[in-house]
DNA sequence: AAAACATATTGACAATTTTCGATTTAATAG
DNA sequence: CTATTAAATCGAAAATTGTCAATATGTTTT
């Protein structure tokens, strides 16, 4: 269970760099080779690289080779997974006992 | 529209730490007092309260201070707000122009 | 085969985040 | 009013993450 958070974290740490969001809005109208992403983003190749396989690596993000380019594009079972784990983080738990006193008593 | 991305990414900070999805997970079943956070939580005082803090303004997590007691509990508007912001960042875009080709021809 | 090109990887450094102990603030209890 | 208690803030250290230049890898073109 504890390993769990990890993997969690992993997931929604995609959407918590600016570059990273910015990529996502890229892509959002599509799949887009990283020569491309990289003609409108800021950044260093390496520096795209590197987001992409964070990307990828969550699941949010698929990226298909053909020859020397790489498109990328919004993978939708990933995306759809991410959706899912955060209303797991945020949904009340009406089965556990409800115990709401102070361990330091009033 | 690129502060936009600041404010975006702070939403997910939230939940990209092991100990706030924890804290989280504590929080499902209900509101809790900081001191009972910190009973089951391996980190110090000052740590809960950074973790707190990062929970709260990024409106995941309401504080209810009762004298000297504050009692934390899922915001529902904030999470709700979380989920809209994932599906907006992840949602294809169907009315943007498809521009897929690589910015260097094959 | 050699040159050119797109992307990935490496290594170093900068920036940010997490953590804790000490102190401060604010509230209650004696 | 003083002591005690819960939580926030501060300052510094440790850990993680983002960044780039240089280099490596794999593919295509000449």
């Amino acid at each position: 269970m504890a390993s769990e958070y990890k993997e969690t974290a992993k997931v929604f740490k995609a959407f918590c760099d600016e570059n990273r969001l910015q990529i996502l809005e890229l892509l959002r109208s599509g799949e887009k080779c990283a020569c491309k992403l990289l003609d409108d983003l800021k950044i260093s190749q390496s520096t795209l690289s590197h987001h992409m396989k964070i990307l990828c690596d969550a699941g949010i993000v698929h990226g298909r080779k053909e020859g020397k380019w790489v498109h990328y594009s919004i993978n939708p079972e990933g995306a759809e997974r991410a959706v899912q784990l955060l209303n797991e983080q945020i949904t009340l738990d009406i089965t556990d006992a409800q115990d709401a006193s102070c361990s330091t008593k009033k």
